[in-house]
DNA sequence: TCCTTTAGTATACTTTTGTATACTACATGT
DNA sequence: ACATGTAGTATACAAAAGTATACTAAAGGA
């Protein structure tokens, strides 16, 4: 029973790490922060497919988890920048694993359509 | 405007591949299988979070992606056993990834509580 | 003066995800 | 004779995720 060598039982590494970037744009958000600071409506149209309010509530869910940060400028009109938090750029090898075997999979999705 | 360099808008990659392996419970399985052929009921016994309704919905899921095998012996009672495909393999970076920052992660999260 | 833009919130709704419980067939063990 | 284990399915329900629409304030431009 070699597969028992990791108890999953309490505490999953794995379900831990999904917990935290395995939403539907939770990954495609870091993505996009990885490589600059981004405002809000910037990150509307880099992601068409997400609605507003659930993009507020990832990037929300996002900065509780200290991955981002939310920089709010007291300007009008408004103005909030995010960008990566320290502890969410430890997570640069996974989302850019996660962007390269996307990449190859699509490649593959489209040969055989 | 540097992160302009890659467009999400039509298949993004990030999303593609989270798709398949975002679910709650499809990380885990594969994590496991990763390490060796598995039953059903030792699937599990492994995961005793999950319920049976849902841990055969995501086998079939990862079934009908291509990333693992079951294989049906007609026997009774009966057995059947779940494998990696060789496609689901080449996912091996990106579980490992997940459960090595998985692992410093529930050691931050209980040093801090 | 009106339209646009910003970064949201509020409300109501649908869909997906997940839970709980009960049920199956047949072989084996007690 | 009766309970146990296998790999599920069926039904009903609760919770989470996601959608659509309308609304806000105050600055700047036409």
């Amino acid at each position: 029973m070699s597969h028992t060598v990791y108890d999953c039982s309490e505490g999953c590494p794995v379900e831990a790490t999904l917990a935290l970037i395995g939403g539907k744009w939770k990954g495609v958000i870091l993505f996009h922060l990885l490589s600059d600071t981004i405002r809000f409506n910037e990150l509307r149209r880099l992601m068409p497919g997400v609605t507003q309010r659930m993009l507020t509530k990832q990037l929300r869910e996002l900065e509780a988890d200290q991955l981002i940060v939310r920089k709010v400028y007291p300007e009008v009109p408004p103005r909030v920048e995010y960008s990566m938090a320290d502890y969410g750029l430890t997570l640069a090898p996974i989302i850019t694993a996660l962007q390269k075997w996307g990449t190859e999979h699509l490649k593959k999705v489209k040969q055989e359509a």
